[in-house]
DNA sequence: GTACATTATCTGACTCGTCAACTATTTCTG
DNA sequence: CAGAAATAGTTGACGAGTCAGATAATGTAC
């Protein structure tokens, strides 16, 4: 029975999204952190730049996909940049724009990285789902994932 | 085909779920902003005390529920406590422990915070599924929630 | 083409949280 | 029960991101 506002049903639903993602960000970002010596955060940039078409992206759209401010994600290229896990390069189209892209010291520590993540997520993830159930979830995930 | 480590399919099933929390995170924050002027960990936090059983937690089993660390928590409620919406008691049979527990004010915020949230929730997540997927749902991130 | 809005990036000042060290208290162990 | 170990909370110094404002380059409307 709802007593309160503050009991109702989809509250419950919804946290329970995100505990889980919480826990298993925590559960990665130690391992990583062990293995590879980087955030999750280092993590992503490095993979979603990786996984870019043209294996370069304006540091904006890098920054617009992990959910930063233009100035995060110029510190957070800044920091990636010092530490010789990525590298700017001007646009040569549009000069307002920098390109941001891996070093090869930045795509080595990006794959042993990457190594230690899937073994994560393996254990902690997809071995507890069956393929069907896996296929469910990308579905289901999809249909609550707001545009943008 | 699978080229790169990178490309592994679990990592990007993983990434769907992220995101999906993140943009849904997204939107909500800035709801709660606008509707009630508080952020979603503010939120968080006001919510977990008004459900615990007894009304109060001590510190750092909200921090810990919140995946803070105990100094981050303790500053989480002094500005909390700054703003009026908990306060600190002192745990009777435990001298070491402070009780969090929520103001009268704080339990108006998180009223008013909690219907914005509840039509957010019904307009990008609990409408865009039946009753029968959202148990799916629910069955599964349970199947994948780490332990704590 | 000129004026005006928009976009990409960077920066200074600030907020939020971490880390490590410290105090006070409680619990465990012989 | 004495001493050691664990637990709860706080604090200073710092790391990572926000916000608002600056600058430079590009796009748009007449």
């Amino acid at each position: 029975m709802k007593r309160f506002i503050t009991d109702d049903p989809r509250i419950t639903d919804y946290s329970r999204l995100v505990e889980t993602q919480r826990r298993l960000h925590r559960l990665f970002g130690r391992s990583l952190r062990d293995s590879a010596g980087i955030s999750v955060v280092w993590y992503e940039a490095l993979l979603r730049l990786a996984r870019s078409p043209e294996g370069h992206l304006p540091i904006n759209a890098l920054g617009h996909a992990m959910d930063l401010t233009s100035g995060g994600a110029t510190r957070l290229v800044d920091r990636l940049d010092a530490a010789g896990l990525v590298e700017r390069t001007s646009c040569p189209t549009d000069r307002r724009v920098q390109w941001v892209k891996l070093t090869d010291k930045g795509r080595q520590v990006l794959d042993r990285a990457s190594e230690q993540h899937v073994r994560d997520l393996e254990e902690h993830f997809t071995s507890r789902l069956s393929g069907q159930e896996l296929a469910t979830l990308r579905r289901l995930l999809d249909r609550v994932r707001p545009a943008d």
